[in-house]
DNA sequence: CGTGGGATG
DNA sequence: CATCACACG
């Protein structure tokens, strides 16, 4: 049979081996981390005991509390967070589904979730978010997104009807009562912009995409939009000008996104505001250099604007190279 | 069927199970060790710091002295160590380079290296080994040999004159003055026997190969010759005859190599020892629970096998799923 | 369940 | 300096 000719071609028994799943939960969880005894075996062990990821999740010292109002001085009665988690599974091991714990967002978007269906964690399909929508793209461990949330969409669309894109998993759109909700990850330009081709063919379609949208009900747009607007957007603007997520080409598409109708609700709310990134590479020490981007962002159509009471970054959130964003608003009538 | 599907989709059997449980643990289990200071940045430095290895080498706890005399009841003056390192540059990261200050053999064999010269790591390149020949692979990151000496050899040869088989970095010939060393990585039958042919290829010209040293001077040949000669020599001999490593065909080779003049030094000192493994996969907690296979060898030309006075299994010696193995001689006059 | 490489960011 | 897929064992 399939199952056993499986096991004898990797030199084990059948039937050690369907023993050994109680007996290695129970040793495992008896065994505290660190510390192995000089056995006389047990490189597998040792392997597996090695393989546990060190990023601690430190909650407990954030924040998250906010009384923050609207225009109208109503406080704030939904909660939609987006982050690029940078591998969805790499997330969950290092404790990032604590986030959903933690903000609790009526909704939490994710980019470059990097799995398929059969590769979602089981830390992030809790009972509280009951309504997902995964959407992988076609290449495996590629791009991806994905939606959660507390409340059933009225409808939720994949992908924005675009043949160059829509093999990808860059775009979910969630339709309520008073608003669409449009998450995405906007294509990267790549290493010496070898996919900036690319980038330019998606910033009209995705802009024509939400306008369309905007002219039915107010769209909020959250995610990954891989490009820092401004010169105070990222920390080194004079010697990024060449590369992908700072070229001129970049910017403008960014700028004339918001003039189809959108705010940057972040910079919105903190016109000033220098070293606000939510992006740092893993190199070079830079998230502690706080040497980052800003390239997450949440835009409102301008006529919610008022709706929206802050938009917040959640930098100290590790997990990923991006950290989440949030934005407080009161839901549109 | 949703079990052979898991299994055929990550090509190994039963064992994606396992790692869901594992997971699992693992998340359980990651408030305990580390600690991480909630910086408001560094993913970069988290990421650098848990990278660690923590196969810590308990060398301390292993003895290595050993005043084993030859048939003449002289001590032995010479010593010869093998080791499949599954990759030198992680078996080093393991720690594994501790091996030669240890059991400081005057001659160390490597097999699988799977490094190119400029990829050898720093601490296998020690004063006491002047003289090392590494041998790699065409294809980057695959099998490959070397040998590390205290003396200088009065000549080292590459390879064995085989156009099929030069190319990936199986053998290295040391010549001395009474006698040749070599060390060889057998190729692997593979998953599905889909490289038994290749196996079946190389056997006869190995043996040929050797034997023609062998009409020289007398000859040690050791390392992973990937095979389990006899039912005593792994675990589980009944489930594994049509498996790599334990077939007929690869058996009956390894018996033909022996009856070309050479014997099997662990087995003439131990003619009935049970349970004596030198691979364990790392699936399982094999290692833990001594599941597994007498692949590598330490052969030595009969006529002098009088020298030897003893043939160890290093199997404390963690930093691959193969263990050291070391002869103990006095040199050939 | 590990080793390596390579693509991508 | 990370993620993931794939080859190989």
């Amino acid at each position: 049979m399939l199952i056993s000719s499986l096991l004898l071609r990797n030199r084990i028994p059948v039937i050690p081996l369907l023993l050994e799943l109680n007996h290695r939960q129970l040793s495992l969880s008896t065994t505290m981390p660190g510390k192995r005894k000089s056995e006389d075996g047990s490189s597998a062990a040792a392997g597996g005991e090695a393989k546990k990821n060190k990023t601690e999740t430190q909650w407990k010292n954030i924040n998250f509390d906010s009384d923050a109002k609207d225009k109208k001085g109503n406080k704030w009665n939904f909660k939609i967070s987006s982050w690029n988690v940078d591998g969805v599974r790499a997330c969950a091991k290092k404790g990032g589904a604590a986030f959903l714990e933690h903000e609790a967002p009526d909704i939490l978007c994710l980019q470059e979730t990097k799995v398929n269906e059969k590769q979602i964690p089981g830390e992030f399909k809790v009972d509280d978010y009951p309504h997902q929508y995964w959407l992988p793209a076609k290449k495996d461990g590629y791009s991806g997104v994905a939606l959660l949330s507390k409340e059933k969409p009225d409808s939720v669309k994949f992908g924005f009807d675009d043949s160059e894109h829509d093999d990808e998993g860059r775009v979910i759109t969630a339709e309520f009562p008073t608003f669409y909700l449009v998450t995405t990850y906007v294509p990267n330009a790549g290493r010496k912009l070898v996919t900036l081709d690319k980038r330019m063919d998606w910033d009209p379609k995705f802009r024509k995409y939400v306008s369309e949208l905007d002219a039915k009900k107010p769209v909020v747009v959250c995610g990954d939009l891989n490009v820092a607007h401004k010169e105070v957007d990222l920390k080194n603007p004079k010697t990024n000008t060449k590369n992908a997520g700072f070229t001129k080409e970049e910017r403008e598409g960014f700028t004339t996104l918001l003039e189809a109708g959108f705010t940057d609700m972040y910079r919105h709310f903190y016109p000033e505001e220098k070293d606000a990134y939510t992006f740092w590479t893993y190199m070079m020490n830079c998230r502690a250099k706080n040497v980052g981007w800003r390239l997450d962002y949440m835009l409102a159509s301008n006529r919610i604007v008022d709706n929206v009471a802050d938009c917040l970054h959640r930098s100290d959130v590790l997990g990923s190279d991006h950290c989440p964003i949030t934005l407080l608003l009161t839901k549109p009538e």
